[in-house]
RNA sequence: UCCUCGGUAGCUCAAUGGUAGAGCAAGCGGCUGUUAACCGCAAGGUUGGAGGUUCGAGCCCUCCCCGAGGAGCCA
């Protein structure tokens, strides 16, 4: 594309020139025979001054009038300026309106978060939520940079389902023809499958639950990165996934600056985050949870204020290792050392966030996946293809899954996982 | 699903059972360096819905609807 006109994220580059600015009213003020106009282009926001003399009577007057959103295109000199908010401002040599918006209906002052919510389609243009997208952009982004660069497939799995992966988890039904199909709340298996192809691939895409939750960490429709690696063991994983935690946490904190300032976000805690992270087996967490006064025992699972008390006693994500069988899924690989254990990991994130990722070493034996499928209570039919690849050079492996809201949402430091999709999902919460 | 809190002007919130009010937005006017600008004027209401108690209900009672926070489950 040609520089018919510039963007405010480029601002710097243009310093004294006379350049083209195309976007929306973000705020305006008069002062007198002043106008002060910030315009928003999604780049960035420009303070942009025009007084009566320059742009006419009708101009000016039009300008004063203008409702908030209305999209306009500027012209002038841009400028260093510290008095403007972004530290550059435009003298105005023109400025026409391209559509007069209606009344605007999220004002400068605080709004509740009902309104906000059915809001969310304009909501979205707001400095605090474009910062929180673009973060979300750039989790994305080094995501697959980081597995790419490390000779990883991309391996999409489907997202309408024959049935559940893990069984448990409540799905969406839909009619599929003359039959019902689940939306998918996990692409693992089909990932596993992928990893006896491929080598190494990870799958990366949307996943659902019909979960009846209520918290400022849970969304029915969220997503996921789930790398499945063929010959790799547990410990590969807990590597893996501290590598890949740490590179989007370096690129996020070195790319996205202004996004975290805007946030507010502590910058330092960030810095922090390098492997190796703390790692504990599960029976060492309840002892440590045990000691700081919790009510649980062997065999419990981890409820919010369990996870609060284990983040706060490290500054970087914890890993959390050999969980009780019964507490993990079928799938799972029994610890060769303690049969009352499986190979599964979890990390959590620092700050209350809760668990980003789940994951572990896959079981490899035939005989012993279908004891478990029997044991909970799972049909075994709909388990017939995943079960060939135990026929069909059976090999260890591995993977896990990293929750992107959760990520984002931790990175930022957001109230709730809401913020951190562009339409989130919710249970009673489907428009816009 | 359960527990707790809430629903009053477009928005955010006030209002001992006794005349429904403020700030912001929108409208009009003033101001040549404003920073969620400021100042002045005027306007804005079926108090979520239905029923009940009372001389009198935004306020008390019953049911329903909607929302928020938390719990369980999970990423």
């Amino acid at each position: 594309m040609d520089k018919r006109w510039i963007y405010i994220g480029d601002a710097a580059k243009h310093c004294g020139e006379e350049v083209e600015i195309r976007g929306w009213l973000y705020n305006r003020r008069r002062k007198g025979k002043l106008l002060f106009l910030l315009v928003r282009d999604g780049t960035g926001i420009v303070q942009c001054i025009g007084d009566e003399k320059s742009l006419g009577e009708e101009e000016f007057s039009e300008l004063d009038h203008l409702p908030l959103e209305s999209s306009l295109i500027v012209k002038g000199v841009l400028k260093e300026e510290k008095r403007a908010p972004g530290g550059f401002e435009m003298n105005l040599l023109s400025a026409k309106v391209i559509h007069k918006a209606e009344e605007y209906p999220i004002g400068k002052k605080e709004h509740g978060i009902e309104f906000l919510m059915k809001h969310r389609h304009l909501w979205i243009r707001s400095k605090r939520q474009v910062a929180i997208l673009r973060v979300r952009s750039r989790v994305v982004r080094s995501i697959y940079d980081f597995f790419f660069e490390r000779g990883f497939v991309l391996f999409d799995a489907p997202i309408l389902t024959p049935t559940s992966c893990e069984g448990t988890t409540t799905l969406f039904e839909v009619n599929y023809f003359d039959d019902k199909a689940y939306l998918t709340q996990s692409g693992q298996l089909y990932g596993e499958a992928g990893a006896m192809a491929l080598g190494k691939i990870f799958v990366f895409g949307p996943t659902f639950r019909a979960e009846k939750s209520k918290t400022r960490k849970h969304l029915t429709e969220f997503w996921m990165v789930e790398p499945e690696v063929a010959f790799a063991d547990l410990n590969d994983m807990i590597e893996l996934g501290e590598s890949l935690i740490s590179h989007i946490v370096r690129e996020v904190v070195s790319n996205c600056g202004e996004e975290l300032l805007t946030l507010e976000r502590n910058i330092d805690s960030l810095r922090r985050v390098e492997p190796p992270f703390p790692r504990m087996k599960y029976e060492e967490v309840v002892a440590l949870l045990q000691k700081k006064g919790a009510d649980i025992k062997w065999g419990d699972d981890f409820g919010a204020p369990e996870e609060s008390m284990i983040s706060e006693s490290f500054d970087k994500p914890v890993v959390i290792h050999r969980f009780p069988k019964e507490m993990k899924a079928f799938y799972m690989k029994e610890d060769p050392e303690d049969s009352r254990l499986a190979l599964g990991f979890d990390v959590i994130a620092p700050e209350g966030y809760g668990e980003i990722i789940g994951g572990g070493q896959r079981a490899d034996d035939l005989n012993y996946i279908l004891s478990q499928i029997e044991k909970h209570n799972l049909p075994q039919e709909v388990f017939k293809w995943y079960l060939d690849l135990r026929r069909y050079g059976s090999v260890p492996h591995s993977g896990f899954g990293l929750g992107l809201e959760r990520t984002v949402a931790w990175l930022c430091g957001t109230e709730h996982i809401r913020e951190t999709i562009p339409f989130p999902r919710m249970l009673y919460t489907l428009y816009p």
